[in-house]
DNA sequence: ATAGTTGTAACAATTGACATTACAACACCC
DNA sequence: GGGTGTTGTAATGTCAATTGTTACAACTAT
């Protein structure tokens, strides 16, 4: 299963309103005009940014501005704004009836819980580490 | 989205074959009574499994034994035998639409494609750290 | 030949992604 | 105050993937 494209989705958003915002009035249009979807679903993911505190959206006279410096907004923030997981934030789904009579069923929750915490752990580090900045600098 | 249950049955299953699949026959029936789901769901993670030279399986007479020493086995190729990713085998989607004549739209795709690969390895990195052995020292 | 097993196909239920339409709530401007 | 443009959100539809289940042909040892 693939994370869905409401994550590139956001960046784009994002980038956008750090080159853009300050000249221009981006509305949901506007914003679904250049990523190439349907104004709802920006407004959507405006929603979840604007929950993250990404963003401050002007209601009635419409347009998003950034809530912070492009500085500051790094990847793993918005990847956590926008992906819904599973109730504890898991990357990896589990099968959740082990049989616990069986010494494998019993154990193997155990087993791999920490390490699959440990390699979402290694992906979220390395999404902190870029900052919608850093896209602009290379654009 | 999650990446499915099936890559940590894959993982149920393997450490079963490596620890119970000398001592007794491990058929999808058996398997499916220790991993608590229907044994289609086995059979068809083993032929997954078997397609990417893990596992062999007796037809007829029944049964999946491991095809390579559990020390040879990691968990990034038990993940990539089992998950479906696109076609690129990318971990995040992509939106495909978006604007080539907007300065952000035409840039964004090659802006993050890099960088996401890049977090999709780190993240590849750790599960190739990890072997179906090392899961069974710990049990 | 029989019995147990694998390999698949078919079908259904559920869930999430994404698109689209519709409309109420809101804020500016004349 | 009314008109206009925008946001917030609900309702609906389509599509794909997951997981469960039944069914049955192909296969192999006894």
């Amino acid at each position: 299963m693939q994370i869905s494209s409401r994550f590139t989705i956001a960046n784009h958003i994002l980038v956008l309103l750090a080159t853009e915002g300050e000249t221009s009035k981006q509305t949901s249009h506007s914003i679904a005009a250049s990523v190439g979807v349907n104004p709802v679903i920006i407004r959507n993911i405006l929603a979840q940014l604007k929950q993250a505190g990404l963003v401050v959206i002007a209601r009635g006279i419409g347009g998003a501005h950034l809530a912070r410096s492009p500085r500051t907004i790094n990847l793993l923030q918005v990847y956590q704004a926008v992906e819904l997981l599973g109730q504890q934030g898991n990357l990896f789904a589990f099968h959740e009836q082990p049989n616990p009579s069986c010494p494998v069923g019993k154990n193997i929750h155990h087993l791999l819980d920490k390490r699959l915490e440990d390699a979402q752990k290694a992906l979220e580090n390395h999404l902190a580490c870029m900052t919608i900045a850093d896209l602009i600098e290379e654009l």
